[in-house]
DNA sequence: TGAAATAGGACTATGTTAGTCCACATTTAA
DNA sequence: TTAAATGTGGACTAACATAGTCCTATTTCA
């Protein structure tokens, strides 16, 4: 099944938001409180989205998040990827793979589903967060 | 995480051996053994194409599949729900959602991810089978 | 110094996917 | 008519991924 995952939406409510809350820093309170997001697991997505140079962050009192681009600037593949790491469709076309795949090269569909994994890629990376704003 | 899963993947080297083994009945052993599928899965993979019309069979001695039309007329989109069911991109799409989502009208991404829903359909409906065979 | 905030590791619960096991139904050939 | 080869299909288990929780730093400001 094809699934964008509950975190990437919770990621894309949170830009959304701030995105709204212009130029003011944003805490991770309030877009849980505002979105109904589990505090906790919105924090882990808007860290990661820092490491990802998406957000920017104060800590400290009065801390909070700001976005460190425009959302037009910023591919909704990144926001996957950022989050949930790998964005193939299927596990050999990792860079990284668990585990070798079993067929390696007698794998008779691995040219057809590397096109496909293209255009799904393709897709994502043309669709940016001002998309969902 | 965008996935095709296995069950899929395996469907399509299935169907690719059988569209290479024009108008011969191939068993679900054939296949198994040529592309290293796991029988017993394989096998439930084989009825749900049957059920969908992707796939004919004959019971019994010297029995087999064929395929009930030419692969450019199986989008890859009904092969996917064939086995997998939904082939939504978040719950809430879903025409017989497993339980509510807790945002209901007030989600703020509805619309957009509606949208994108839309595109990654029309994606797969556009691949047929014959693009991997 | 204490409250409000981000940062982040470790863990648990839940659900999904992949895979297995078993019994049965159908057809053909000996 | 029976044995073997095949599809049909339910029930179960194992492995893994996702979602969510808990707890403890660390940073900053008033």
């Amino acid at each position: 099944m094809i699934r964008i995952s509950k975190k990437v939406e919770y990621a894309l409510m949170a830009l959304k938001f701030i995105s709204n809350s212009d130029h003011k820093l944003v805490t991770a309170r309030e877009i849980s409180d505002n979105n109904n997001i589990p505090y906790d697991l919105l924090s882990k997505i808007l860290q990661k989205l820092k490491n990802e140079n998406i957000l920017s962050s104060n800590q400290g009192m009065n801390g909070g998040y700001f976005l460190s681009k425009r959302t037009d600037e910023i591919p909704l593949y990144n926001l996957m990827s950022a989050i949930d790491g790998d964005t193939v469709i299927v596990e050999c076309l990792s860079e990284h793979p668990m585990k070798d795949c079993c067929l390696e090269d007698t794998c008779s569909i691995k040219s057809p589903v590397t096109k496909l994994q293209k255009e799904v890629e393709e897709l994502f990376k043309r669709k940016t967060i001002s998309d969902f704003v």
